[in-house]
DNA sequence: ATAACATTCAACCAAAAGGTTGAGTGTTAT
DNA sequence: ATAACACTCAACCTTTTGGTTGAATGTTAT
């Protein structure tokens, strides 16, 4: 758990998340945005992966990062853990209900809230 | 978003966060379970309050923390946003199932899963 | 075979995190 | 008034973090 909340606490490591929900992608593809250097990508990827946020297919000379579930889960049951304290005005159901209307793949262009970097 | 992930990244405040569930608490008290000088949670509660997880009520010499409920709310919507990647099979709605079980007001001493130190 | 590419390793650096101790500031109790 | 209590501040130390650069490794293309 610490390793999961560490590696979320960063914001280029959560941009990198963001983009690798769109579809997977190479080391140089995920570092391209970013205004620093590869090796500095290469390193919060080692995190990410640590913290088993990201998959790595190895393909020849080029490896091909993926995001993995299971620690969104883990936070997400974290979190609801302590759902009695806080839930209502926007509770699990109602996140139901919201995720009931795009049940297709991949990210549906969710544009209703605002924009583009939520982050 | 930065504060409260990293704020959430250490055992210590985890835990200062799940005893603030059954009762606002000073610090000392707070302080008592930890193996570490009462300055070291006095740090802690100070990330905790800049990440404003939690409030505090100046009574006397004595100072009442209690938690905070937005934070958690940001951290819910975060995960949100990537409900459609991971959702499925504890989802949502199968989380409110979960939820609808115990909506009395605190802490159900719920030993369903293992034990006490679910942190 | 050689060159360009994709990525990691290693050494280094500054800043932040997590802890310590000791002194300081109020507040309550006697 | 004095002592005990509840805390915070400040200085310090060590380890971790987030970044850099430069060299090293392995892979594909020519």
């Amino acid at each position: 758990m610490d390793r999961i909340f560490q590696a979320l606490a960063d914001p280029t490591r959560r941009a990198i998340i963001k983009r690798l929900t769109v579809a997977p992608q190479r080391v140089t593809d995920l570092a391209e945005p970013f205004d620093m250097s590869l090796n500095a990508v290469s390193k919060h990827l080692k995190t990410l992966e640590k913290a088993e946020l990201i998959d790595r297919d190895n393909r020849g000379r080029t490896s091909i990062c993926s995001l993995r579930t299971e620690p969104l889960q883990n936070v997400q049951e974290w979190l609801d853990q302590y759902a009695h304290f806080w839930g209502s005005n926007l509770d699990a159901f109602s996140r139901h209900m919201e995720q009931a209307s795009h049940t297709d793949g991949i990210a549906k262009a969710d544009n209703t809230k605002d924009g583009d970097d939520h982050e």
